[in-house]
DNA sequence: TCTGGGGTCCTAGGACCC
DNA sequence: TCTGGGGTCCTAGGACCC
């Protein structure tokens, strides 16, 4: 028997979520964002495949989104639901024989030892339907990134093996965007050098790439677009490297005292994390988003008190003090990096 | 045209040390 | 006075993902 990785990735998730409460939805344009007004400041966070026809995307503005589609309904974000929801299906997929690592709320990885693994693929689809009431894809791979774009090519309620043999027949068509872990970014500087497709990435000269994209990058591109890299299957999720809390304002903010005001309120849900998980910090960084869309940070070590929760605050306005807050403010974040875990050393 | 909130990882320059 | 080659830490920025 083989081992095979499988990637569920669940079909307009949030927007899934809503129908199955709202059934009178269905068929219809639906837009879920942060707010549910598409005239404030937020983005898409999911939209039916009926609006997707409008030309919305996930992640676009609201206010984009109403333009593209007007008689869209849109509905406000509900985490907790989606969480409930999310619960539902990983708990559904731990009853197969497998390894599952959960990949945010939508979607998993399984590590499967199989000679079927379509088979599997069609239960773990029924099982998610009957239990959960929701339409997943499945992506089957030798490597995880194969398992990945296989999905996303199934979609919807498909099911799509990926592996050396076919690869690069069904993915070397693709713009670089198509591979998982290269963005719009990524897929520009590389037009620049001549390279529009994935088989033309998967062709590049490794060494040139690393000129181009760092001694790491530029080879680990050539790799993704090979379809390489690993396939384990790790059920047990690393501890959290940083906690944090951001906040983009209705309306930029021209007071550098309500700046103040706000990142020690961030500061402060940090220090409440930090309280929650008894996690160490060691520095804090702050963010500063100027209008209208300038971005810079500044940080500071968490030293003087050890790292507890009441470090952070103090440390985030030492942060901010290195700012000259001269011109409106459109959003701030408190990021807190832990210390690593005070456990026994281990070498 | 306008761009949320929660994260992870990589790059690169300078400081500092041997 | 001019000077190699490595390592690690600190810091800011960038890209990407869900």
């Amino acid at each position: 028997m083989a081992r095979w990785v499988l990637h569920v990735d669940m079909d307009q998730f949030v927007v899934a979520v809503e129908i199955l409460r709202h059934p009178e939805l269905r068929g219809l344009p639906v837009v879920v964002g942060t707010v549910g007004d598409p005239g404030r400041r937020g983005v898409v966070s999911g939209c039916s495949y009926e609006a997707r026809a409008f030309g919305v995307r996930s992640g676009m503005a609201l206010r984009q989104a109403r333009r593209r589609c007007p008689g869209a309904v849109f509905l406000a974000s509900d985490p907790e639901a989606y969480r409930r929801a999310s619960h539902q299906v990983m708990a559904t997929l731990v009853g197969f024989p497998a390894d599952v690592e959960a990949a945010g709320w939508d979607e998993a990885f399984l590590g499967a030892t199989t000679d079927d693994p379509e088979r599997l693929a069609r239960d773990v689809q029924a099982a998610v339907r009957a239990r959960a009431g929701l339409a997943c894809s499945v992506g089957i791979g030798d490597t995880r990134e194969r398992a990945k774009v296989a999905s996303a090519l199934a979609k919807p309620g498909g099911v799509l093996r990926l592996t050396a043999a076919n690869w690069l027949a069904v993915v070397g068509p693709e713009p670089p965007r198509r591979l998982w872990g290269v963005g719009p970014r990524t897929q520009a500087r590389l037009a620049t050098l001549g390279i529009r497709t994935v088989a033309a990435l998967a062709r590049a000269d490794p060494d040139a790439m690393a000129a181009a994209f760092g001694a790491h990058a530029g080879p680990h591109l050539v790799a993704l677009a090979r379809g390489e890299g690993p396939a384990a299957v790790s059920p047990r999720r690393p501890p959290p490297r940083s906690h944090g809390h951001q906040q983009t304002f209705a309306s930029d903010l021209g007071d550098p005292a309500l700046v103040r005001s706000a990142v020690a309120g961030a500061a402060d849900e940090v220090a409440a994390d930090l309280r929650r998980s008894g996690a160490k910090a060691r520095r804090v960084a702050v963010t500063v988003r100027f209008a209208p869309f300038d971005t810079h940070t500044r940080s500071a070590p968490v030293g003087a008190h050890s790292g507890g929760p009441d470090g952070v605050r103090p440390a985030a306005l030492a942060a901010l003090g290195r700012f000259r807050l001269d011109r409106p403010v459109r959003m701030v974040a408190v990021r807190a990096d832990l210390a690593a875990p005070a456990t026994a050393p281990s070498s």
